[in-house]
DNA sequence: ATCCTTGCAAAGACTTTGCAGCGTA
DNA sequence: TACGCTGCAAAGTCTTTGCAAGGAT
């Protein structure tokens, strides 16, 4: 009973072989539209979705879900959704959860999971193989706006 | 910091008052269309898209998302989504969580949350109101297939 | 040279909106 | 009667697919 999510620290990765080889080692030619995915997802530093990945690097929307599928099966990105109708990506990481501003939208990242603590006993599963967790809240940014 | 969603028994409100004065008592009228929507998340008894719904009561696509619309407004009825791409709908009840077979798509609810144990701390946030908790993994019904 | 990848356009899935007619209060 | 609700059709949003041209190995 425990989340199986590879963990892949990508920026070290990417500091020990370079994202063309790590691309190539990963069955995936190294293009720059590929480039310009992960350096956008890289640099934004919280989830995107497909339309906000396309305004920030140029490229194609049906190439960006493209590129993000095979992220995603590659084990590079994770895919999920919030209260909104659009998926978002990420770097995968050590295995985390967000609070969201109901606001404005801010995704802030929660490292700590205690996941043991919640882990519910079903008598109809056989095993619980991953789990989402979001908080929904207001920031500090936002509180202040408020009249 | 608690989850503040309105606690609302239904199968008690209509054992009380009945679902034509409930739906009154909202600001809603009574319609066969209403019942019907209500009836088949009841009977269902774990969440529902529009398209079952639908599927289960034979009014129109659109009046079953206007409906749903306003008894989420209402606060009958709780919206949310899994990994899907269509939003669930459930009569609202005790707060709660959800186990979702990875195969078949059964969903189990889980009464236990322990949300004070998993509560994060935020530097960026003022409050949180609200989380969503789901589990993924393989039912036992399931499992028996896996050759 | 080969085969994967891209961009554009079209189609698909899910949800919302407009409008005329119907039904509830 | 008045106004909210419904069904049908059309439009809107997000995502996927088809195909010919382009690019990486």
């Amino acid at each position: 009973m425990k989340a199986i999510k590879t963990k892949l620290n990508f920026s070290k990765l990417v500091e020990v072989q370079g994202i063309a080889v790590l691309l190539n080692n990963l069955g995936l030619k190294s293009t720059k539209q590929r480039f310009a995915v992960l350096s956008a997802l890289h640099k934004h530093k919280s989830p995107m979705t497909a339309e906000k990945i396309v305004a920030k690097t140029g490229i194609d929307l049906a190439t960006a879900y493209r590129t993000l599928e095979s992220f995603e099966k590659a084990g590079l990105v994770d895919k999920f959704n919030l209260k909104d109708s659009s998926f978002f990506y990420e770097i995968r990481n050590e295995h985390h959860h967000h609070i969201v501003c109901d606001k404005c939208g801010f995704i802030e990242e929660i490292e700590t999971c205690n996941f043991e603590k919640m882990t519910p006993n079903s008598k109809k599963f056989s095993f619980i193989s991953e789990h989402s967790l979001e908080f929904f809240g207001i920031c500090k940014n936002c509180v202040k706006k408020i009249p």
